[in-house]
DNA sequence: GGTAGACCTGGACGC
DNA sequence: GCGTCCAGGTCTACC
């Protein structure tokens, strides 16, 4: 069975996949050797599909191996939607950054759109997993994660979803720090797993909420472990640019771009891109910083 | 509101 | 082998 779904152009797949480290992360796949793209989805019917992504003309085509229902369909192609951007337009931001040579590749190469997972908690979690860690850390975090609580493909142990906030919420913090090697992030997940369980926290209608991004972000950093970096990652998964990712790596890229190797602070990584306004978080995201930090 | 210090883990590094 | 440091931060107590 494959689907096709277009998407609003300029696009890029491989773009996509490379706008940050989320296609490393289980239960995304992407095979070094093949190039072919994937991800575990479980469907509200409880049922658990593996979704092959492959750029076509005017999209993107998704092939699952068994048969699905037309409703089925449906979801599949509005998670992958969601997922891949494919709705998102870039123009204004393209045409702000013409002229900035540290920008020309964006429009070339169909860059803006984020990777992002299908739904905002995993988004949430997979972001506190990046926090105060290697990113062998986090990709080791996500996978025993989705190892221990995802629910397999039938007759496929090798290929699971994503955990849902139901299976999490019913483990406990001893379970996520001994077994999962969460560590200290075993508690931020769990009581955000059962707070998006128990419908205390309506985490999902963030997604397409109307609220100004301020109240937004006040949301997100409501979650324990949620703090300026992640809040920042979060937005601009769900198309808010207006505030800076700034971590360790920002501070070192800016303090070599215009400060000769100083120690700059936040405000300072802040002002240095002050000029793209509301595009500002992109900008930085998808700045040719041609430094490689070492 | 600003800022030390603690926090899990595992890989890199020096000895 | 062993100890130390620290990585794509955050929270809390304290001032």
């Amino acid at each position: 069975m494959k689907l096709e779904i277009a998407a609003k152009p300029p696009f890029s797949l491989h773009s996509v996949i490379h706008s940050h480290g989320w296609a490393r992360l289980a239960p995304f796949n992407l095979d070094d050797e093949t190039g072919e793209f994937s991800y575990v989805l479980e469907l509200e019917n409880q049922r658990v599909l593996k979704l092959i992504i492959e750029e076509i003309p005017d999209g993107v085509s998704v092939e699952i191996e068994d048969p699905i229902s037309k409703v089925e369909a449906n979801e599949i192609s509005e998670a992958v939607a969601w997922m891949l951007g494919l709705d998102q337009d870039f123009s204004e931001f393209y045409e702000l950054a013409r002229g900035e040579s540290k920008l020309e590749h964006i429009e070339r190469e169909a860059q803006g759109r984020i990777l992002r997972s299908p739904t905002l908690f995993e988004d949430t979690i997979k972001t506190i997993l990046t926090t105060n860690t290697a990113w062998s850390g986090t990709i080791r975090m996500a996978n025993t994660l989705v190892t221990q609580f995802g629910e397999a493909i039938p007759g496929d142990d090798t290929a699971k979803a994503f955990p849902n906030p139901d299976t999490i919420a019913e483990s406990d913090e001893k379970t996520l720090r001994e077994e999962t090697r969460l560590g200290y992030r075993s508690s931020y997940i769990l009581n955000l797993a059962r707070e998006v369980n128990s419908g205390t926290f309506d985490l999902e209608t963030l997604k397409d909420s109307d609220l100004p991004v301020e109240k937004v972000r006040d949301s997100l950093l409501s979650i324990k472990g949620v703090g300026n970096y992640a809040v920042a990652n979060l937005l601009m998964l769900l198309g808010h640019y207006s505030y800076l990712t700034i971590d360790s790596w920002a501070l070192k890229m800016v303090s070599h771009e215009w400060y000769g190797g100083e120690p700059v602070t936040p405000t300072e990584v802040e002002q240095a891109f002050e000029k793209w306004g509301d595009w500002k978080g992109l900008a930085y995201w998808l700045w040719d910083w041609s430094y490689d930090g070492e």
